[in-house]
RNA sequence: GCGCCCGUAGCUCAGUUGGAUAGAGCGCCGGACUACGAAUCCGUAGGUCAGAGGUUCGAAUCCUCUCGGGCGCGCCA
């Protein structure tokens, strides 16, 4: 909708520039078309007159109105247009705008929002949690982002790839192993200390008490067999848990891409091979590393260890380096906050990898901190133990942990108050719009006979329903605006404010007037839209849409 | 010590590609169902945008410094 008047006013522009032989080139891109604060100013405004002050050197207030004399309105879209504040020009938008506005996102419907392809391919990686424990609150934020990012992305026009990455080689898988091996041995009577850098929780226990069910004898065989099988029991067992709680989460990945594959497909020895020719690789103390200072970070960063062992970002690296290879324009890795120190070598690397370093991007998901009724809940009572994603969604379900997940900038710490998430009132944000669609859902199945008209949506005259077909017509701007910056928690707080328009709305006027039919049938159509609207945008976040609560 | 994130109403937070008088919800108080779902709505009150400088027509937004909170700084993964 904005998009319109911006042509209209650039053609303006560009103009009055001409006659005065200037070309107005990049200050052109400047102005800003917004809503005004104060409604009875106009529904919209721009400042395209200090834009012309700047390039002209003039004042604001003299070129306002030689703007609104070179703006056409021959087909009356502008109910009245005005000088206002320093600068800026409010236009008040006819019913006409407003009518053809609704119209046209009732013709598009499922596809309201749609943004044209764009022919780029992006990846979103996420979660990646390493198989060695299950998933926790932390993740399910990342989860949620991570997943609402891919569906924002693939809405606006992107084509979208949804890969986890599983840590599956190295130290930690033997620690994992070895952890569980331990645990059988105290379970078959020994006695001496659980080391310190093992995997203490509760869940390791268990794997070595089925373990040993399955097989009394296990811990009579050697050693390593045992702690090599018991690796692999782990690993799938709780690779398979995670799955099932992703599952249950409604996150998907279209690709698990194992670490371990790296190693047996030769691509981390391809990558050094890579960026050894382009010179950004040297020996030093029996290690080979990586020149990361060459690149913006402030270290340089070993790749092979004196022990001749690959380090963790020596496949990282390689993890990367297929990912462009694979034809991604763009790569979006979402991580916790813990590892932002890790974001300049891994810049440094695609660089060295012979890609912009803006081809990756990351996003940093700050801490979730765990309230009940405003209390603090623990998240570490005991070493090893936390509060898994599992218990919040068997607690809460799928729909409110999503959506508080999305409530909030990835930069923000999130407290997560498991009663509110619970609570069916005003006071949580989920019940309060997905009670907008069993509303409408409820009145639409109330009058089934106006629900299928064509309406003159000219009836729709109140400031209560301009209001509401203007925010709803904002729907696809958000998208992109919501894609291009990476922020999919936008969409919560869009679907809040669509709410209160609507529950207000819905206090005020009756939808289904009884002696006016073709208002009651305007006004039908105008949920209908409220409806259509919520679904999109719920699903966007990944959370239901019931017709009946 | 160095780096990243945060600091906005009593509480939880929107708002950062510089734009008009900084917005919601909760909480407090008082109202509204013999009309479409009261899981809702309506009405008041609440602010030196942590602080101080700077950039300019204009700053919550950009720059510098200070204070406070969180998280990092391995030949770990």
């Amino acid at each position: 909708m904005k998009k319109m008047l911006e042509a209209k006013i650039k053609r303006a522009l560009t103009l009055a520039a001409a006659e005065r032989g200037l070309d107005l080139g990049p200050a052109l891109d400047r102005f800003v078309v917004e809503e005004p604060r104060d409604p009875d100013h106009g529904h919209l405004a721009t400042n395209a007159a200090l834009v012309l002050a700047k390039a002209f050197g003039q004042k604001p207030t003299e070129l306002a109105d030689e703007i609104l004399a070179r703006l056409d309105n021959r087909e009356g879209w502008i109910e009245k247009m005005e000088k206002a504040g320093p600068g800026f020009i409010n236009f008040t938008l006819g019913l006409d705008w407003w009518a053809k506005a609704l119209g046209d996102l009732l013709t598009a419907g499922d596809d309201f929002g749609r943004g044209e392809p764009k022919g780029l391919k992006v990846m979103v990686e996420y979660v990646s949690a390493n198989p060695t424990g299950p998933l926790h609150v932390g993740h399910g934020r990342g989860a949620a982002i991570g997943d609402a990012l891919a569906r924002v992305l693939d809405r606006a026009g992107y084509e979208v790839v949804r890969e986890y990455y599983i840590n599956d080689a190295g130290r930690q898988m033997r620690l994992l192993g070895n952890s569980v091996y331990q645990r059988a041995r105290e379970l078959a009577g020994a006695t001496e200390p659980f080391p310190d850098d093992h995997y203490r929780g509760q869940y390791i226990i268990d794997l070595a008490r089925e373990a040993l069910s399955r097989e009394p004898g296990l811990l009579s065989r050697p050693e390593d067999e045992v702690v090599s099988e018991l690796t692999d029991f782990a690993h799938q067992d709780i690779l398979g848990g995670i799955k099932a709680d992703l599952a249950a989460f409604r996150v998907g990945h279209e690709v698990w891409f194992s670490e371990t594959s790296l190693y047996r497909d030769g691509l981390v020895d391809q990558a050094l091979t890579f960026m050894r020719a382009r010179g950004y690789i040297y020996e030093q103390d029996g290690a080979l590393w990586f020149r990361a200072t060459a690149l913006g970070d402030e270290k340089d960063r070993v790749l092979i260890k004196s022990t001749g062992e690959k380090t963790y970002f020596a496949a990282d690296i390689a993890y990367h380096w297929n990912k462009y290879q694979r034809g991604f324009d763009l790569v979006i890795d979402i991580w916790g906050a813990d590892h932002h120190g890790y974001i300049p070598r891994m810049k440094a690397a695609v660089e060295a990898l012979g890609r912009r370093r803006d081809d990756l991007a990351v996003i940093l998901v700050q801490m979730v901190s765990l309230v009940r009724d405003g209390q603090p809940v623990s998240m570490s009572t005991r070493a090893g133990e936390f509060v898994t994603l599992k218990e919040v969604l068997d607690e809460v379900g799928a729909d409110a942990a999503r959506f508080m997940f999305l409530t909030r900038s990835p930069d923000t710490t999130l407290e997560f108050d498991l009663e509110l998430a619970k609570a069916k009132t005003r006071d949580n944000p989920v019940y309060y719009v997905q009670y907008v669609g069993a509303r409408i859902e409820s009145i639409l199945r109330g009058n089934p006979a106006l629900a299928g008209d064509r309406p003159d949506l000219r009836r729709l005259v109140q400031p209560e329903e301009t209001a509401l077909i203007k925010h709803l017509t904002a729907f696809p701007e958000l998208i992109q605006s919501a894609a291009q910056r990476w922020e999919p928690h936008h969409l919560t707080a869009y679907l809040t404010t669509l709410a209160r328009l609507f529950h207000h709305y819905y206090g005020q006027h009756r939808v289904a007037v009884d002696d006016d039919p073709a208002l009651a049938s305007a006004r039908l159509a105008l949920v209908r839209a409220i409806r259509l609207v919520v679904r999109l945008g719920l699903d966007l976040l990944g959370v239901d849409s019931p017709n009946s609560m």
